[in-house]
DNA sequence: AAGTGGTCTAGACCACTCT
DNA sequence: GAGTGGTCTAGACCACTTA
């Protein structure tokens, strides 16, 4: 009976194990893994362990299960992000590209209104701005204009944005980015947005605005804005439908409520 | 100790109790939820389990933890869809919006190539074909089409779609819709369908294309396509960032691999 | 009937937070 | 130190699938 509670939980152990084999090949979509029992036997775990693994990996749409026959590789098409939280550039590099990230400006300024609103800030407390253009294959892609509140802002300003991208720098200062919420809009490029995308004014572009926070409870850290080029850009993502065990007022066995 | 397996497990019951709490404000927004140690007692149930069901609801946006400190409501904010999979319509009428639903066309006839390629149908196959204007307080606010496939179609052509959503129609039918795949894009609005919408031509709009598949493995049922004028509509969600217990090579105690 | 995933129990130790 | 969530074990029965 092994010790617990040393390196990361041995069902992260598995997660990475069972997606390390279908990186490299040796699981293909739809191959079955081993049944639940046998992942037990193998790696001398608990049956709930290996059902959190897979149970995550599920829900992440790397596997996919069915009740009496067996827990299979999900197609690519599920592999796709479940809306994840994603920088803008670092989903760019996870997609195998090789952006350029040219920063436009980097500087410590007095919020805007909408900045300050969406970070819970008073209007013209100092933030760090960060303006950048990104280009794929020597054509601009998509703008990007980052607020980021002072104690995280002051240190990603020292930092070299062209080569890592912003959430893992804030990652690295030791604040666990968790979740966001994310809006989406269509617009019509203003005049100088159009000119540095390299468009006629008046294009249709992608609006993507996200507030990213470090937990459910504490103000947001990160305020940021994208105009996409509608031309070159579209935006994809899985879904789930929440089965919504719903109003069956039937209430069976119960709980000794 | 109760008998095993009658109506709707354990789990969801819970579920189901704590989001009535919820919604009928006896717990309101960053209040704490019993232990879940009380909670075991309370109820009768394994702790398991009842980590289970907070750990669905945490998932969906309805709770946070915080470790050493307790399980709590997460506040409205969170309660936004992440990423759920919802019909059009459906998702105005859950928001307590009355869409005026109008009913442009709903027939069978051959699919064109676009639906057929995403339906993974041979084209020219015949589908239900359905498109909808909807509008709220009188103003237009998107235009849809949705394509489906022959068996399911039918059966939703006979129904009276200005009332039932076309997913409520299809689970009825016992097509458990479980997931989809998502693009949303900005485009120009053709002469048409500016007409329709009642908008200038060229104006920008928010096109959103659906896939939707009752499993991760059999072929999609739906293919829909919306046009939502940008000036009237943003769409929004939450999202996640994937803890990525990332690349640390460090084996620690390890499994027995 | 055998194998697989789905639900559940009872009990344990660890790590974090607050006082 | 007491309370909370996080991880883990060993074992059980149920429901679904396949043969």
């Amino acid at each position: 009976m092994p010790v617990h509670g040393a390196d990361s939980p041995l069902y992260v152990q598995l997660k990475r194990l069972i997606k390390l084999r279908i990186a490299s090949g040796q699981l293909k979509a739809h191959d079955p893994l081993p049944g639940e029992r046998q992942l037990m036997q193998a790696y001398g775990l608990s049956r709930t362990t290996v059902r959190q693994a897979l149970g995550e990996l599920v829900s992440e749409g790397v596997l996919y299960r069915r009740h009496g026959k067996g827990t299979f590789v999900a197609p690519r098409r599920l592999e796709q992000n479940l809306a994840t939280l994603t920088g803008f550039v670092e989903e760019l590099r996870e997609r195998g590209m090789r952006p350029l990230v040219q920063v436009l400006s980097a500087t410590v300024c007095p919020a805007p209104v909408e900045a300050a609103s969406q970070l819970q800030i008073p209007p013209g407390e100092e933030v760090a701005f960060i303006e950048r253009l990104i280009s794929i294959d020597g054509e601009p892609l998509f703008l990007d204009r980052t607020y980021l509140v002072a104690p995280v802002g002051l240190a990603v300003l020292s930092t070299d944005l062209t080569k890592e991208s912003i959430y893992a720098v804030i990652e690295r200062l030791g604040y666990p980015i968790r979740e966001g919420t994310q809006t989406l809009a269509a617009v019509r490029l203003a005049g100088a947005e159009a000119r540095l995308l390299r468009v006629r004014r008046g294009s249709p572009a992608l609006f993507i605005r996200r507030v990213t926070y470090v937990n459910a409870v504490s103000p947001p850290i990160e305020y940021a804005e994208a105009l996409y080029r509608a031309d070159r850009y579209q935006y994809q993502t899985r879904l789930l439908r929440h089965q919504n065990a719903s109003y069956s007022s039937v209430p069976g066995r119960g709980m000794n409520s």
